[in-house]
DNA sequence: AAGTGGTCTAGACCACACG
DNA sequence: GTGTGGTCTAGACCACTTC
């Protein structure tokens, strides 16, 4: 009785349910890592649909990483998708005012510089570009919750020049007028000493997340920014879900 | 002439030279954001291609939050796609020999215990619920890279109490043997002390990367585990691009 | 050779939101 | 009402992979 073993619910659009069905099936243990599941041919016969419909549910799942896909083998239960998780990647602006709180920020440095000039280089540009970096730190209820350090490419983004930032952060900025296309995140934990401590305003050996971040136009350095954020006052949250 | 703004490449499937097609004209400001893009009818019209076809290039796009599409109003840019980004979540084993080097493990405790016993409280489950606690550090080249504290429901995965977890470590043990469909996460930084410090073979003061993880099977908890990575051999990548 | 998924078309009905 | 996207069907051709 191949047929019984998925119920559909009623609830909401075919291709949901479909996917529903057989994630329950799944997760039951109906159908383990490496079985392989019905074609889409002896789908379309089980629950009655068409083979777009069957091939939607389907593909779906295999896109978010339950199953894998393969013509003439077949589809088999894979649970690739506990490899990757997502995280809000919130401005902190947005991250503040979310929770009903007071967000501020100060300007601590604004200054046309050389890439390379100060000992670090971004590699993604040649030595000598020209870049505008930018120091601010941002304050949720009058207490220092993120230092931004960041880079500019002006050539890529010249009339950043002409903005003063005094009504929007850079990073909000940026996301508002400038398209990006690609990124890349890094991650890790640091202990804030003396200057950087005071900046932030934490006693020194103060543990930090840090993100590093490099965002691009088209494979076009844009900039690159870094982000500190005070271990005790700061967390990134993320969920993950499954059934449809 | 609308038909000229959008040109196909011939490279690959129909749908994704459309979704190149539209995302190079939103990169390069052709529209911006809020614009409206035409309706899926007149996408019809400009790529000579059935509605089936824009629709799953373009509703694919709306996916990933770069477009938002609403009924009537019509499909908008939005580029909500900002505000996640995805990291990989690989087993310290995959991650340790993926670069080519020495994984191993040990076990530092297995003990059943009570829900609450010892102070915290996995909120999750009742008070009093039998959990089993296992404590492991996981090194990279002989050198500690992670600290696992984790507690796993007895009710949920009552076959636990068989598995030694000699030739498997706990969480890869977990994820081949016990699917789960929701998974929380919270990453934040903090400083390692003490006993924490000495399971991690570092200096007192080393700042960690903490990672703190629920996962559940239809609602049903399965397992709570925290992660420590010292700061300064550990960092999370990840990428993100666009393109179609 | 044959079975699988990948893609595409033409046409249709519907739900929703705006005027 | 009317235009939009959301979904569904029936049928088709193709590419890839294993047999």
């Amino acid at each position: 009785m191949t047929a019984a073993r998925f119920a559909l619910d009623g609830q909401g659009p075919l291709f949901k349910q479909i996917q529903r069905a057989v994630t329950a099936q799944i997760l039951n243990g109906g159908y383990k890592l490496g079985d392989r599941l019905p074609s889409e041919a002896e789908l379309t016969q089980i629950f009655q649909a068409s083979r777009q419909t069957v091939n939607k549910a389907i593909s779906e799942l295999a896109k978010h990483g339950l199953v894998e896909r393969n013509r003439r083998a077949g589809t088999v239960v894979s649970w690739r998708f506990q490899e990757r998780f997502v995280l809000p990647l919130q401005d902190v602006w947005d991250y503040v005012s979310s929770s009903g709180r007071l967000y501020r920020y100060q300007m601590l440095a604004r200054r046309e510089v050389r890439n390379g000039e100060g000992g670090e280089t971004w590699t993604a540009l040649p030595a000598e570009a020209r870049l505008l970096f930018i120091e601010a730190v941002h304050l949720c209820d009058g207490l220092p919750i993120q230092l931004e350090s960041r880079y500019i490419s002006l050539d890529a983004v010249p009339w950043v020049e002409a903005e003063s930032f005094t009504e929007t952060a850079p990073g909000k900025w940026l996301l508002n007028n400038i398209p990006w296309s690609e990124a890349e995140h890094r991650l890790r934990a640091s202990v804030a000493e003396g200057e950087l401590a005071a900046k932030l305003g934490v006693a020194p050996g103060t543990a930090c997340l840090v993100i590093d971040r490099q965002t691009f136009q088209l494979g076009r350095p844009i900039t690159r920014v870094q982000l500190v954020h005070p271990g005790d006052r700061f967390s990134i949250f993320g969920q993950l879900s499954f059934g449809g």
